[in-house]
DNA sequence: CGCGGCCATTAGAACGATCCAAAAGTAGTC
DNA sequence: GACTACTTTTGGATCGTTCTAATGGCCGCG
């Protein structure tokens, strides 16, 4: 006898609807809507009764179906050019930490710096219906081609880079940069202020929005000193470590060789490092430098590195505020925040040696 | 006059459907449906004339919609306890880029290594009906309140970590685990290899599953080489650099001290290198090292770490083929895979000094 | 007793796709 | 011209929810 034994709140068999739950308390489909929605306007008797059923059957809500029916979203889509790279994890994180927070999901892609790996991302999230969309753009994207993946309809903020090509006025596509001049300017200050007169600008690629910022924000703070700047104390590296540990012989070609250098970021300044240690000179004693980032790894590097911190968690915080702000006046003006980043000094940046 | 001057593909209107589209071009929606999807049921000619629609009127997928009806999912969730992780990062980059292939989209969610937040993003993202979940627990899960969580119908891998409690069998829930023990043999085999006798285990803590099978791979590769261990040999710390660095000090601590140590971790490995370094130990000439993970710092550390390399980006592809595999067969024998690490030496792991 | 007002509940049509069974068109055969 | 056989197209039900408008019950009031 006893056929059905099992009566346990996760049983093997289909999904539960509304439907069994009303058919199982004896109330109609919108009536246990409402309970799941907490409408004031059902009865607390029978509201406590449909809690019960749904939690003996083991309920769950049905999202998609719901979106579907209300024409909303929830889930915004976070496109990133580089995720195993940690500024974008931690970037990340945080977006997921602010939209979580705020009842949406997080629809991941990555494009590996590739342009038609972003086309085929964007077309593909596109599809489930985001709210909107964060996008951190691949090297070389352009507006036209994001635009016609996204279409016009789906909010757009756009973080870290801008797009080549150019944007409808009708797209309302709010955008979150780091003060890269700035961030240079201060690092800059910072050099000029411990006596070294004779800067070089280190690493990184002209192609590069940001590196041509921080370009901008060195040369504003020489001039501002009215300190020269010699034509080879701009030395182009790819952004990587070992590039920039390569590339220190060239700094030192210039006559008079520089006493400090402002570096495009943190990979290129440990890689200097290297390149320094191996010449026989002390980075931070026999020459002073700076990062830009503060990578997990700047504070532990011999000797910590000066730099400047962008905070990407908080980063991501502030660009899942920002798309959220947007949900709720899709017609407003588009805005853009350039995110202040803050010198944290540190000893790879001391004075010059006066011998 | 012309007020309709604008027939743009990426007007502002609301969103097209199949409806409008079989208007468009005179045919049902049935007929649209089964182009959109390749079937071969429709004619060459109306396919050609309902494709040119398509594009004209910019036409994107609901997959929610379809999804609903077919009663299938395109997406899978992936939860981690700690998204800024390089090593989760790469990972998740790989996870993203296999599922993308094969046409599903990441749901992303991050617990912060707390257990009830990993609660809330379970049950957040099951509402969004994702095919499959992608889970590394936070430190102390347990699965029975994962199980509750997520329901017996989605199919579960488990990676990284083992889950505390224990799950009823007809979960069929598959796991990605790395050959930590192997590892750590490996590591203190070569350590023994290049002649040390004296052999630390240095940091992690004794709670994590992943530090006591690395701590028994230490263990059987020491007995097997007849080598004795010395209990103050086992240095506990936070699995954090700094902590390392400080903890450096009970290292030597013990008489007669130890001259190599197999690290936790990279993370340990570096903030060991710190400390030797303040004691004046020369790391890889007076005393040798060796990490886990390869981060990408431990081919520039000075010097060099020694490490095993899990490659997680890998693995990230690994565990989706993994889900991807069980999906295509829900009933199937629920499967552990051992992921193999490699040793990766440098400088740091050097034979000990001849004093 | 009839009426308006309030509360709680509900039937049934959406949302945008897919599936099914049946219909329409086309052709060939007797 | 009626039959079968095949290709192509289609109406309508359906997935699991929400929305709208309407229902029925109950109360008090004139």
């Amino acid at each position: 006898m006893a056929a059905r034994t099992m009566e346990s709140s996760t049983s093997i068999r289909r999904k539960i609807t509304l439907n069994d739950i009303a058919a199982g308390c004896g109330v109609s489909r919108a009536t246990v809507s409402l309970v799941l929605r907490g409408s004031p306007l059902v009865n607390k008797h029978t509201r406590a009764r449909v809690e019960e059923e749904l939690r003996k059957q083991g309920y769950v809500y049905n999202r998609a179906a719901a979106n579907l029916r209300r024409r909303t979203s929830s889930s915004i889509a976070l496109v990133l050019n580089e995720l195993g790279n940690p500024f974008f994890a931690e970037f990340a994180a945080g977006v997921d930490e602010t939209l979580g927070q705020a009842g949406f999901v997080t629809l991941l892609g990555s494009t590996g710096e590739s342009v038609e790996r972003e086309q085929a991302v964007l077309s593909s999230l596109i599809e489930h219906g985001p709210g909107g969309i964060i996008l951190s753009p691949a090297e070389g994207s352009a507006a036209e081609r994001v635009l016609a993946a996204v279409g016009a309809q789906t909010p757009v903020l756009l973080f870290n880079r801008e797009l080549g090509g150019n944007l409808p006025e009708y797209a309302h596509w709010d955008r979150l940069m780091l003060d890269n001049q700035r961030g240079a300017r201060l690092a800059t200050e910072h050099l000029i202020a411990q006596g070294h007169k004779r800067i070089a600008f280190f690493g990184g690629h002209g192609d590069s929005s940001s590196c041509r910022q921080r370009h901008a924000g060195y040369v504003e703070a020489m001039n501002a000193a009215g300190l020269p700047i010699a034509p080879r104390w701009r030395v182009e590296t790819l952004p990587t470590r070992m590039d920039a540990a390569r590339a220190c012989a060239d700094l030192f070609a210039a006559k008079p060789a520089p006493t400090a250098a402002v570096c495009y970021n943190d990979a290129v300044a440990l890689g200097l490092m290297l390149g320094l240690n191996q010449r026989g000179i002390q980075p931070g004693r026999d020459f002073a430098l700076t990062g830009f980032d503060d990578v997990a790894e700047a504070a532990f590097s011999m000797p910590p590195l000066t730099t400047l911190a962008t905070d990407p968690r908080a980063r991501g915080r502030q660009a899942a505020q920002l798309l959220l702000a947007r949900l709720r006046k899709p017609q407003a003006d588009a805005t853009t925040t350039v995110a202040q980043v803050t010198l944290v000094v540190r000893e790879s940046s001391g004075a010059p040696r006066t011998t």
